[in-house]
DNA sequence: TATCATTATGATAATCAATTTCAATATTTA
DNA sequence: TAAATATTGAAATTGATTATCATAATGATA
């Protein structure tokens, strides 16, 4: 983690940022967590260990963290963005309309179709983000 | 149009709603329209012709319709719903990042492959989003 | 049609997440 | 160390959504 967090900050400084110790707090635990956060998650999480960082410090680090690559963001339709380190492969999710969990998954065979899909409309592929809402199985016991 | 809308306010009565003239402009104008519009686009719209249309008026019918299933909602990423009729058969989107034109597509096998995943994964689908980000011809000209 | 209960309306206010501002503080460079 | 620059936390602002409320419109009933 030390030596990932290293290299961060080593990219954060080509940007003409500096290392700071509030930012570095904030990426280890977005990295620790490993989980899809929203911004105000990600900041009661990190005023657990230290009350004095504010939100805004928070909300800031992932949008740097996103413009670096580092994490990427999702959204699931309840109004907040939830962020996910970056650095993983490409895929897609299914979350349960109950509980909110999200569990990720890669369909190489939906990406191809969807290139199709774009090509058949003259279109540059960019981005998509596609979303599978349902009910997980515990939350249907 | 007139016999569509005269069907709509039928189930609107159906659940304890009254007739209004102002609604069934509102109505009208969305249905007419046929594109993917945000509140404030059909408020505009709306408002070109009855001036004294308000805001609110314009939310809750959309709302409603939603509620109704005459209507459905998507977002773009953009920060704000748009809506579109809810009577078509289900696709999915295809946008435009420059100039925001949503196209729409339909394809069977994406949709049988989302059902693999997700029975794979226990979850119960309710829903799903699938909105590709591009940049269509026109934009990259 | 007149009455009256109920819903609808428009203006405005409240809410909520995202984003910006700003004065004070921390970091880097020379 | 000192000067230049970026960072921070608190608070303010924004932009969209949603709620509130007094007034108006609608519909059922007499």
């Amino acid at each position: 983690m030390e030596e990932f967090l290293a290299k961060v900050e080593k990219e954060l400084k080509k940007k003409g940022k500096k290392a700071s110790k509030t930012r570095r707090k904030i990426m280890k635990m977005f990295f620790t967590l490993e989980e899809h956060v929203s911004v105000d998650e990600l900041y009661r999480k990190v005023k657990e260990k230290d009350p004095g960082i504010g939100y805004a410090t928070v909300y800031r680090t992932l949008k740097t963290l996103e413009e670096l690559g580092y994490a990427s963001s999702i959204e699931i339709g309840d109004g907040k963005k939830r962020f996910e380190n970056g650095m993983s492969m490409h895929h897609d999710h299914i979350c349960c309309l109950v509980c909110k969990k999200i569990i990720e998954f890669n369909d190489p065979e939906i990406e191809i179709l969807q290139k199709i899909i774009a090509n058949k409309h003259d279109f540059k592929i960019i981005d998509h983000s596609l979303c599978i809402f349902g009910i997980c199985l515990d939350c249907r016991k």
